[in-house]
DNA sequence: TTTCTAATTGCAAACTATTTGCATTTAGAA
DNA sequence: TTCTAAATGCAAATAGTTTGCAATTAGAAA
């Protein structure tokens, strides 16, 4: 959290409420967030400072957006190793999927992968029954 | 053409023109079309009458949904076999990948997998240069 | 072939999610 | 403490998707 605060100033932005909070909700919570789940969460501030802290955030590389399989886009922390989810349709826990195959799809297609999207959706060992 | 043609009779729904137009589009390309690229191409019918004929198609099971990297929806054919795609950022070239990976994470995460995006975005090899 | 009706269409409007303009407020440098 | 560029809140614009409804039409039945 500290760090990230650093990594705010440093880039020249300034340190604020808003930022303080959004960055709170996404460092508290292990898993990824929708721009009104933590929107919700901050009562406080507007939707648009959300909307613009995240985006700051993700410009600044420590947030990453991750589209999922059910449509909606989430955000989380980027300082974890790069990893995909798989998402109950059901009761909504997500389970992190510990493989990627990025640099084979390089290989095999010649391609310089800017993003990649490897988001699955059923229902998890609980719901399925 | 004929034969799905035939399956939307079966279904008890009727072969209008909208619907005919519609699926010529998804016939005649090999690529994935959005919505509005269908809704261009044929010039003579309502947004809404595309939106409603790919929606049937879809649950009749013959059109896939795909949600690209880019975050557009594109729709093509089910009649090929399962696959993904790399789409390029900079001339909009699309390429099938022969892999997928549905059994492997349904293993290794016990969920029972109902819908996923493998879906990859990048600069092709003409473009990255 | 003509008639008839439920299905389908076109249009317009309603949603939902995302993005932006602008007057007011504020972080933090001086 | 003062000052100003940056950031916020609000409200409205934009874009993508979905829906209600009156008018039209496919195709079953006469």
């Amino acid at each position: 959290m500290e760090k990230l605060l650093s990594l705010i100033r440093e880039s020249g932005a300034k340190i604020t409420n808003p930022r303080r909070l959004v960055l709170e909700k996404l460092t508290e919570t292990d898993k990824p967030l929708t721009l009104n789940e933590i929107y919700e969460e901050c009562e406080i501030i507007d939707f648009a400072s959300v909307y613009r802290s995240v985006k700051l955030f993700n410009e600044l590389g420590f947030v990453e957006e991750i589209n999922f399989a059910d449509k909606k886009v989430r955000y989380e922390l980027a300082s974890k190793l790069h990893h995909h989810h798989v998402i109950c349709s059901e009761c909504g826990e997500i389970k992190e999927l510990p493989i990627c195959l990025l640099s084979e799809i390089e290989k095999i297609t010649n391609y310089k992968i800017t993003k990649h999207s490897f988001e699955f959706m059923g229902l998890c060992p609980k719901c399925k029954n």
